[in-house]
DNA sequence: AGACCTACTTGACAAAAGGCAAGAAATTGA
DNA sequence: TCAATTTCTTGCCTTTTGTCAAGTAGGTCT
């Protein structure tokens, strides 16, 4: 694999641990390039997720069917983020959730044994495992502060200023969901706007 | 520090990775006893976390002020769990959120340093680390799902079953804002049982 | 182009939850 | 112990969001 091809990966890497002496390139061998056109999974729930993806390109969502059987999307990946089902992953479970290409993407993944490997053979490596982790869980924890103190038109107005790509491509109703409202909220409070 | 003392910490290290060959005393030994009496805090805002707090005994929350100056309890902590503030102690940024005791409590705690040369010492408890990191953001997402799928009364219900404990001890108004919703309407969905 | 989807919007009504204020109950502290 | 404080409940009314159903707009496939 040729690190020309991989800078943005070997960008992300370096940006998310900057301060360590690290062999980049041999990390970034370690993934593997796929594409997923739109639509497509790189989870599909029941299966054991097997996949630490880096998003280079494209928009991806995770979603999950609640006890009513409506599709409820869980979370949005945006370009440059890495792209993973912690639960399946690294519980080694099979998923509840879905992992979905809302339009066509390209990046690179590793699998669970390779990723471990890595780890293991460079032991620095593992601070930008942790890193991705602390990072995500941030976020998480910042949406459950947002359901409970937001209203619904505060948290469309802060995904619109925050993550304004995902409304170039998702179609509204996964944003609805995503934001804990129904697509006819979503639509009333557009119409405000 | 005394191996029987710390029984229950080094049990729950050993439940946390239990196929892992490791020298528990010792991890266990890098631990501090510490006390804080009901009310007390682990962890002020605007200070910067220096504590991985492992809690034997008592309840604890964590808590922020949102714009309109009231708390809101973003977590609970019960018996056998670690307690801290993923944001402020991995990041080494300065808190927003409060950790308090709710009822008096015992436990051990351990400093950010101490915690990373235990990792770097005993590379195996790595994974413990990364275990209580997953196990908290998967809790994290689980408590987003609740709040976009649930209606208060079926989180509250869950809550009741899930961390009975919490009631025993904790103000209802610490648990209506953690379930995202008024002292009042708690009060109600209370009476209709 | 035309038929078929799916996405999105809108209206009328219903349900869930909040705001505020008063009062009851429980806890705390001197 | 008893006053002060805090916690919890309740009533009345408002706001927010949901449900359901109908209709429009836009894309897609042949």
């Amino acid at each position: 694999m040729n690190p020309i091809e991989n800078h943005s990966l070997t960008k992300f890497i370096q940006q998310t641990i900057p301060f360590k002496e690290i062999d980049v390139d041999e990390i970034v061998n370690s993934f593997h390039s796929i594409k997923i056109k739109k639509g497509e999974f790189l989870l599909k729930e029941s299966q054991i997720s097997n996949d630490y993806f880096y998003l280079q390109k494209g928009l991806v969502r995770t979603y999950l069917y609640n006890l009513e059987g409506d599709q409820i999307t869980t979370d949005f990946f945006t370009e440059n983020n890495i792209v993973f089902e912690v639960t399946s992953f690294f519980k080694r479970v099979p998923s509840e959730t879905n992992i979905q290409a809302i339009s066509d993407c390209i990046g690179y993944r590793i699998s669970y044994e390779e990723l471990n490997t890595l780890f293991h053979n460079k032991p620095a490596f593992r601070d930008f495992g942790r890193a991705i982790l602390v990072k995500e869980f941030i976020a998480s924890k910042k949406r459950v502060y947002a359901m409970i103190n937001q209203t619904a038109e505060q948290r469309y107005q802060n995904l619109l200023y925050s993550k304004p790509e995902i409304f170039k491509t998702s179609p509204l109703k996964y944003i609805a969901s995503y934001l804990g409202i129904t697509d006819s909220t979503l639509s009333r409070i557009r119409k405000k706007m």
